[in-house]
DNA sequence: CGTCGCCGTATCGTAGTGCGATACATCGCG
DNA sequence: CGCGATGTATCGCACTACGATACGGCGACG
């Protein structure tokens, strides 16, 4: 009788509304502020993305285009071409994929893993500071 | 001697790079969510982000352009253009600000108020589900 | 009560980037 | 060994955030 407990249905208050912002906010500023440190740095934002994907991937750390893609949530020719511009920066470079000649991996270099340390350590640093405005809303409603 | 207990310094490990990754992939796979769901309803990502700002803004539901700019993380005129496009499809309105003429208020319409509401639901479902994946990684670190 | 520095808003041209459409090579299956 | 499926790459386009700049109201000071 009472509706299901899918909250989809329910009007949004106030609150939620500004929940629901403030957790915008929150992404937000973070995602400013990985952008202005990694710019520092000479990259940018997807670039790092990239390179954190590339060192952050579960078993290995190489990766092909099209997981890449998945992991990015880009396209598949949106990932070529970043990795194009990431290449001509010498932060990563493509390797023949061993099992199958179609596909690419694409590693990190030298370069690449030095920058991303540094820059992966800042970002830990700030996530710790602001996990209290980036943690999802918890909704006071199923009371 | 011992360095200090400031994560910064220390170097990271595979499981924290994966971390890291994941939880940008977390955000990635959150923002496309939005994306596709606020195209489908005739909006750019960024026109429902103003308006969710303004529904949820503290205390009030509008805001000025500068305000707005702050809780975008926007630029100044990169909001002005923000509002422009929003306007021209009525979701939003400018109205004069009651002590200050050089300020605008910025203001949900009847139409945006809707779109919004239906949007907000959505969202706040999607982010139950999410909520795992979306957390701010917990460090291992200080064991 | 007029002038001047300051702040908020708006305009213009530009650069970066993700996308759709398309092309091409390789794989694997019958 | 031909053919659909899959992975990568190319081209042109559209969107949007930005820096530089302009304009107008504001408040303070003499």
């Amino acid at each position: 009788m009472a509706p299901p407990d899918d909250q989809a249905a329910a009007p949004l208050d106030k609150q939620d509304f500004e929940a629901l912002a403030r957790f915008r906010f929150g992404i937000r500023r973070y995602l400013r502020f990985s952008e202005e440190i990694v710019r520092r740095h000479g990259l940018t934002p997807q670039q790092y993305q990239l390179l954190l994907a590339l060192k952050g991937f579960p078993e290995r750390e190489w990766a092909t285009v099209r997981e890449l893609a998945d992991r990015l949530q880009l396209r598949h020719h949106s990932v070529v071409e970043l990795v194009d511009r990431a290449q001509k920066q010498d932060l990563v470079e493509r390797a023949p994929h061993p099992d199958d000649a179609r596909a690419v991996r694409v590693v990190l270099t030298a370069a690449g893993e030095e920058v991303l340390g540094r820059l992966a350590s800042l970002h830990r640093a700030e996530l710790g500071r602001m996990a209290a405005v980036l943690s999802p809303p918890e909704w006071h409603s199923p009371g």
